[in-house]
DNA sequence: CGCTGGAACTAAACCGAGTAAGCGAGCCAG
DNA sequence: CTGGCTCGCTTACTCGGTTTAGTTCCAGCG
């Protein structure tokens, strides 16, 4: 009721200054123990809880970090991916009483401005960026604009900004090599659009693990949407030769293509191996359930906010290897067919 | 590069004062057009933008609202329902210049943490408030700490605050006049926790629904996983006699029910009829595709911050109904078998 | 010519905090 | 007994913008 109690009033009532009152309630020394338990005692009497904006005036601590998700990058996995990626944000933003913006962006351009806006209006301390693409014109133009940043991904060009990323690589030996251990010979990749940066290094990679295992290895890239996945499993199962083996990017292309095998007929893992490119509870509640490439995306968003406030603490930017993907063997991948 | 420009800076730059610049800027009269168009392209050419906190720091506009998503809500439906939810309200939101914050939040009292520490930090102007619980505490303690907010849900209790909900008898009519018509006269309906009151009324709703429209119809309360969706299916379709038609409340039950359906040798929809409660991209990347009540959540999320902008320019509260679901027919329902 | 009024601008106060500097009291040492 | 030190608290200034109250200048008008 009535508007939130500050400072003043807090002062006023226990018959100091406003700045005793700071002084207490900061614990800063200046003030005699009997007077900041008084003082203390009547902020909590009043709910008293400092004004954020006004810290961020003096301060440049706007106490909150930004993180601008791209709207239309199509797939239930990119959602998923930045739903998890947010919950593991969180967990390590609760504990500094730091709050997360959000913004739905449309593209790169539009991302920037909503950087530059959240930078100019003091709305945020930092943020984090995913998505990664080609020649992306984001970690320059952050750098620039001064805006403390932790990107997700490779880092490309030279930019001094903290970058946080897995090894593709280790990743794509895993589910070649279970693959191959199966006695898989001929195995499909549907990947995700080639320009994006870890859609295009996951497909290269891959392709190279199967050529170590010893499997030949079509790839396909897509827009990562679940028509997409029907569409270009209906069509990968009807070529000839037929591969024993399909790897997805995403969780819903891999549901997608799971649905189409049995459409069409092909017992999944007994004729056709299945592997899906991201965990989530999807996956699990399938039939059969779909052997996963995990990553610990909760992990990912906790580790960069630490990288972020270290950062803001005035830690010099750096790069950071992401905990690698782990195989995590369900019911749809099995023995080749014979 | 430096820091941001402030109106000082502007006022130096143009020989003024720091008030004609802050009049300029804002469009108000008392400097001559001359002076604002020098103050103008002086601050374009500094990127100016006003600082927000020392803003809010005057009046109590903060410029931002606050989501709290209650995080150990289990299913993807309701994941996937928010961030349709946020993408609806972050499209509203972008016109005004206003952001969204966002945290997770364990449960009603941790929530209420949260708006307490909202409203305290000046943090956000209004919060928009979901999964509504039988006896909520959440509206009550909204009122008495003054902090605007719309309710997504039915009103229980008094409490003058403004609610947006759509009246589920529409849609649990639809499903059922849609089954009925196809000849079904035994479903099952898989519904969430007892304890959520949307999720009590659709069930209840549609119990009566199904005895008008002349089916028997067993309600089963799920806690909405995937797992769930995929046991409480096995032992559906393993009791005599067996339903011909399945009702699921979100989407990622409906999946797993639809797998369970293909391992047990069930065709669909030769065999069995299935409708999932929302629709989601997953529902159409399965095969067949799900029929869906589908509700326009984008739009639910912008009406929301419509409501709460007239609340915040002084509006009293009301009671809004929602745009009803509509049923939208796909592949996974057909004539119930004879 | 002087009075009124409005336009154009400025000085000062304010919002709610943080920080630096100042000042009186009490204590200790010389 | 007094100089100096620390403790405890206050006054004064800062942040960046808004608002209120002037002030100056000039035009119009009686």
């Amino acid at each position: 009721m009535g508007r939130q109690a500050t400072m003043s009033d807090i002062a006023r009532r226990a018959g100091v200054s406003r700045v005793a009152v700071s002084y207490a309630i900061n614990g800063r020394p200046g003030v005699s123990d009997a007077v900041r338990e008084r003082i203390l005692r009547i902020a909590a009497e009043l709910g008293f809880l400092p004004s954020v904006p006004a810290q961020a005036l003096h301060g440049a601590a706007a106490h909150a970090i930004g993180l601008a998700v791209s709207r239309p990058s199509p797939g239930l996995s990119v959602e998923t991916f930045h739903r998890r990626l947010i919950s593991g944000i969180q967990a390590e933003l609760a504990g500094r009483g730091f709050g997360l913006v959000l913004q739905f962006v449309t593209g790169h351009d539009d991302e920037l401005d909503v950087y530059r806006r959240w930078h100019g209006e003091r709305r945020v301390d930092g943020v984090i960026v995913s998505d990664l693409t080609l020649d992306d014109p984001r970690p320059r133009a952050l750098a620039s604009m001064g805006l403390p940043a932790v990107i997700l991904g490779e880092p490309s060009g030279p930019g001094g900004l903290t970058h946080l990323w897995s090894d593709p690589a280790a990743g794509a030996d895993l589910v070649a090599g279970h693959l191959a251990a199966l006695g898989h010979r001929r195995v499909a990749r549907v990947c995700g659009p080639a320009g994006l940066l870890p859609a295009a290094r996951r497909a290269g990679l891959f392709a190279a693990a199967c050529e170590r295992a010893g499997m030949a290895c079509t790839l396909i890239p897509t827009d990562r949407t679940g028509e997409a996945g029907a569409q270009v499993t209906r069509r990968v199962l009807s070529s000839t030769p037929r591969p024993t083996a399909i790897v997805y990017d995403n969780d819903v292309m891999a549901v997608a293509g799971l649905s189409v095998a049995g459409e069409m007929g092909l017992a999944v893992p007994g004729e056709l191996s299945l592997v899906a490119g991201d965990d989530f509870p999807l996956c699990q509640a399938v039939r059969p359930a779909l052997t996963v490439l995990s990553r610990d995306v909760d992990a990912l968003g906790g580790q960069a906010v630490r990288l972020l406030f270290e950062l803001l603490d005035g830690g010099e930017p750096r790069h950071v290897p992401a905990p690698a993907a782990q195989l995590v063997t369900r019911g749809s991948t099995g023995s080749a067919p014979r």
